[in-house]
DNA sequence: CAGTGGTCTAGACCACAGC
DNA sequence: CTGTGGTCTAGACCACTGC
């Protein structure tokens, strides 16, 4: 049962700031009093330090101090991929079309390219327990070692896609979520005969310089997914 | 124009990362072999990776090494109130009502307590430009300090009325988000005529210890909100 | 056993705040 | 000028891994 010294001074600091002794904007002792009051050498102090400023708690400025910070109340985390999700995850899908295409205005300044560029375009639906919940439409600037065999577009998500020619790491992302009506072929292919919305998931992909390398449209049946997120 | 040490160690490791010469899986060169390279202490060295290592580029397994991270190629960042979202922002808030009642099923079991305790519901309408876009109701477990002035409750995110009674860091919570049809009641506050769905936003706050401190359903006009996230 | 990462120290020099 | 945080060093001891 050993506790790090760094980890006592973090939850000193994080009980003096969630019991209200410390307050957002309230100075914290110096790194030099802190080595006196816990009797650690300032590295160690430090690595406390940059612990809470790291989770939020603080932030510091040369020269002056650290200093207490008004917590993000609007910050969340969601981990999403076309495939799973909190409710149900999709278990089989089905590769409906993939297409050369020239790209229409709108996607051609999406992806910021000319409208002569060939862009593939990519077709499926998600399956869970036999029924359909998800129709599923990618855009991908073609790129050499792109997946172009049925059985890895069938089942790759968009960062899967993309992540065989661009570095994983690199890649920049961006989600839009929306609700809306969908439209007689998505009805069709979700088999929606009655009033029943779908959640719009917008991605689009980017490379280390944010050169969109593709975007993607899917359309969940609006029973079928809630997406999570949580402020962990 | 000064670079610090660990500073150039994270790019040199990412540089490899990003480039492939480092695959998921991989270790990296040990901790005294770095210092050679690159003639830094390890304390340095071990800034560097610390900094990889919370960027999720590596992972360390002690008494064997530093490994090169498979990326989560999931992870997004939102950041939401009820307010305000990438296209538009909220201008106008009407109280619609407040009451204490008694929670119905549901409802106690969401909150976990017994069906025989007061709960605090708030029922709003937000604006913009004139218009309304959004209905949004939330139940409170009473507390002391609780704001109940009506200009309180009128303009406060959901984070924000219970901030007041509970260290806004020690807060956790929970969206869940998802596209429905509005039922009548919504259709009218929401000024909805014809085939429009909403989106649902459903927020949970907890205290530190778990326990739910209040529950909150936002429904936006379908054609007025996107929610925004991406992998930063 | 030797090598690894995890913790910690007691110094040092620097740039910057504020008086 | 003093005090602050930011960077950095050259050691040390520990627990753990794998041979």
């Amino acid at each position: 049962m050993v506790v790090p010294v760094y980890t006592q001074i973090v939850e000193a600091i994080k009980a003096k700031i969630d019991s209200g002794e410390l307050k957002p904007g309230d100075a914290i002792d110096s790194e030099n009093t802190l080595c006196k009051e816990f009797g650690a050498s300032r590295m160690t102090i430090r690595k406390g330090l940059g612990i809470l400023a790291q989770e939020g708690y603080i932030y510091s400025i040369p020269g002056k101090g650290n200093f207490v910070k008004k917590p993000d109340l609007t910050k969340y985390t969601i981990y999403y991929d076309e495939m799973s999700n909190t409710i149900n995850s999709v278990d089989r899908t089905r590769l409906l079309e993939v297409n050369i295409i020239m790209p229409d205005d709108t996607l051609a300044d999406n992806l910021q390219i000319s409208k002569r560029k060939n862009v593939i375009s990519i077709k499926r639906l998600f399956f869970t327990e036999g029924n359909p919940v998800a129709y599923d439409i990618k855009y991908l600037l073609y790129h050499r070692g792109m997946p172009i065999v049925e059985k890895e577009l069938q089942y790759a998500t968009f960062s899967e896609m993309l992540s065989k020619t661009t570095p994983a790491f690199a890649l920049k992302k961006e989600l839009l979520i929306s609700a809306e009506i969908p439209d007689e072929k998505v009805k069709h292919y979700l088999n929606i005969y009655k009033e029943l919305p779908v959640l719009v998931v917008e991605q689009k992909l980017f490379n280390r310089d944010n050169k969109p390398m593709g975007m993607g449209f899917t359309y969940y049946r609006g029973d079928y997914i809630k997406i999570h997120g949580t402020n962990q």
